[in-house]
DNA sequence: ACCAGGTGCTAATGGGGATTAGCTGCTAAT
DNA sequence: ATTAGCAGCTAATCCCCATTAGCACCTGGT
């Protein structure tokens, strides 16, 4: 590229062949290229330039239109001001697109105050690993935000053992040392949801999700559903289905317990509860209240207002990049986690149990 | 950062102290470091190394767990496998959202493909300026895709200058020297859509817009509905508006006029036709055809199916990323430029004028 | 006159890898 | 016996920057 260009250069003769270095700008500046690169990056400390200096190398700086080169700086340990963003799942296969959009919003409205620029990781042939045949791009950031609901635990840990500064946004405990993250609070809104629902009068609460419930968002909102139980000490049962198909059956087991609310952990499943509770005749919220607890996979968005909570991915963006400029800033600080409220969607889907026993 | 690890280290004593550097390999297979770039690298050419030699270094370094330090490379290489994405106005004040998010998803589907990360420039303090305070961050990729409908026209001239390699996303003409860009082919669609309308029997359409007409794609558009217009030899005019406060006017003068058919450049224009002619009395499409052009700027998404052309955003993006990676593998071709065909939305608002005369 | 104690800057080094000129053996041709 | 030629590898250099040890100079004190 070089080469190109300085060819160019010579017939048209504009603009510098290539671009310029600091041992470029120390030149023309008759310094070294070491003070050019500590009138850069202004250490506060001893080493001392005097402003005349200073000035002069700022100006050919300026004048030449010096760039540091990224690659340069960090093989010797500088900062970039770039933060890297890899999620474990394609973002982009369209399904993932909704998913995970406010989440980078959220990123690159920080990102853009705090003063860095965003590096977006994709997936090469669509197997998604950090350490791709081995050479791990996340170098060229300083630091990263990791992103996925269903992660490779195992490069996590690798990657924390590297010493490579990044957040993980979405709860995520590993076995070893903590990592840092930014989580929603799904306990916490969880709890409250079932609380209103005890409040508004319902004697018996269950909670229903579809798959394992073994990733940490959805043993999260099962931990606040039992927290919450307590206070009205009814046990609340917790069905776990394997798919949709099983819904209709659930709906006959809830009539059959006299259960009059139920929480569903995907948005999905609310909505078949929706189609199978009206095919026997149940209306929601009169005869059944159904709270949403935010996850969207796969969901129809059939256009029902659900009461339920909405998962604040945007400011879980902003926060996971706050938490890692200031883990970049503050050096070997530990791990650290933060917590978002999630909000609260009104909806139409709960109301009081029809009539009090 | 290197520092605080190894201290780590050796209290933990867990995980290799530092990733091993190809000396290292070199050393634990009893060769030399260029030995080993050279396994690294498989160069076809000159080069030779024996298949025992490659054998016992692949081997170490598959014991070790080798990795290339992307940083070093790119320095020794040049390249960094990294393309920038720039556009012209913030994409994240919302508004930008809808319109910009298609095209980064096509970007982002080819550079996974072509084995590209992206870089997302993010623009501090609101201006947005590619040669802020006189550096460019741009180079920190090897090449770029620009974006926006209202670029700063002497900072893309004054890169093209400097030899940077980018691709405009949208027709981009400049004085001196051309751009690449990639464009959809609005007045291929535009021709077509207008054609059309004469086919189904309308002998007066006319063509409006919002705004003023300067910018490329209004221009475009417009040259396509000219040049469809000698087909029937009828002439069809322009109106320009200056706000929808006139769209009214603009009913009584297509009333007035015979006009039996609208192209309206915006969707915003399209609704308030629709506004202004459902008070008149006037029905949509058996009294007035509206085509809408696809410029979707504040639209009100009414829910209405608009007859007209579908901006192929992905694609542009798409073919934008791949042109700039052409252009960054094969060294000094000029500057070059691809159209995409816009797609069609049949929708409801056209069809055959009320009664031929 | 001599030393202590700054100040302002530079030479040198290292960071990890790509590249190239060139060096060693060895075989085959003369 | 020489030499040409080649396969197989290495030493050396460069990429661009951050960092550190330390040099040269100057001022103020004794």
């Amino acid at each position: 590229m070089v080469g190109r260009i300085s060819r160019k250069v010579t017939t048209l003769s504009r603009t510098p062949a290539k671009r310029p270095t600091q041992a470029d700008i120390a030149r023309l500046a008759g310094v070294s290229q070491a003070t050019v690169s500590l009138v850069l990056n202004e250490r506060d400390a001893s080493i001392r330039i005097s402003p005349a200096t200073r000035e002069r190398v700022l100006t050919v700086m300026r004048e030449w239109g010096y760039v540091a080169n990224a690659s340069a700086r960090s093989l010797a340990g500088g900062r970039n001001k770039i933060i890297g963003v890899y999620t474990f799942e394609p973002v982009f296969p369209t399904s993932g697109v909704d998913f995970y959009f406010p989440f980078l919003l959220g990123m690159e409205q920080e990102a853009a105050e705090l003063g860095y620029d965003l590096l977006l990781f994709t997936s090469a042939g669509g197997e998604r690993q950090i350490f791709r045949d081995g050479s791990t791009r996340l170098w060229h950031a300083d630091g990263a935000l990791l992103l996925g609901r269903d992660p490779n635990v195992e490069e996590i840990e690798r990657l924390r053992d590297s010493g490579y500064p990044f957040v993980y946004v979405g709860h995520r405990e590993v076995s070893g040392p903590p990592v840092s993250y930014v989580a929603a609070d799904y306990a916490g809104a969880t709890k409250q949801l079932t609380e209103r629902l005890f409040e508004l009068g319902h004697q018996r609460v269950a909670y229903a999700r579809i798959g394992n419930g073994g990733a940490q968002p959805s043993r999260d909102r099962e931990g606040g559903f039992r927290q919450a139980t307590p206070y009205q000490h009814l046990a609340g049962p917790v069905w776990t289905l394997d798919s949709v198909a099983e819904v209709d059956g659930l709906v006959e087991e809830l009539q059959r317990g006299g259960i009059t609310a139920v929480l569903a952990e995907q948005q999905l499943l609310a909505e078949e509860l929706l189609v199978c509770a009206t095919r026997r005749g149940l209306s929601i919220p009169d005869d059944l209240s159904v709270v949403e607890l935010g996850d969207s996979t796969g969901a129809r968005h059939d256009g029902t207002a659900w009461t339920g909570l909405i998962v604040p991915r945007e400011q879980m963006g902003r926060q996971a990049m706050g938490l890692l400029v200031q883990l970049l800033e503050a050096p070997d600080s530990g791990a650290r986690s933060e917590s978002v409220r999630c909000g609260f969607a009104p909806g139409a889907t709960v109301g009081p149990p029809k009539e009090l026993p």
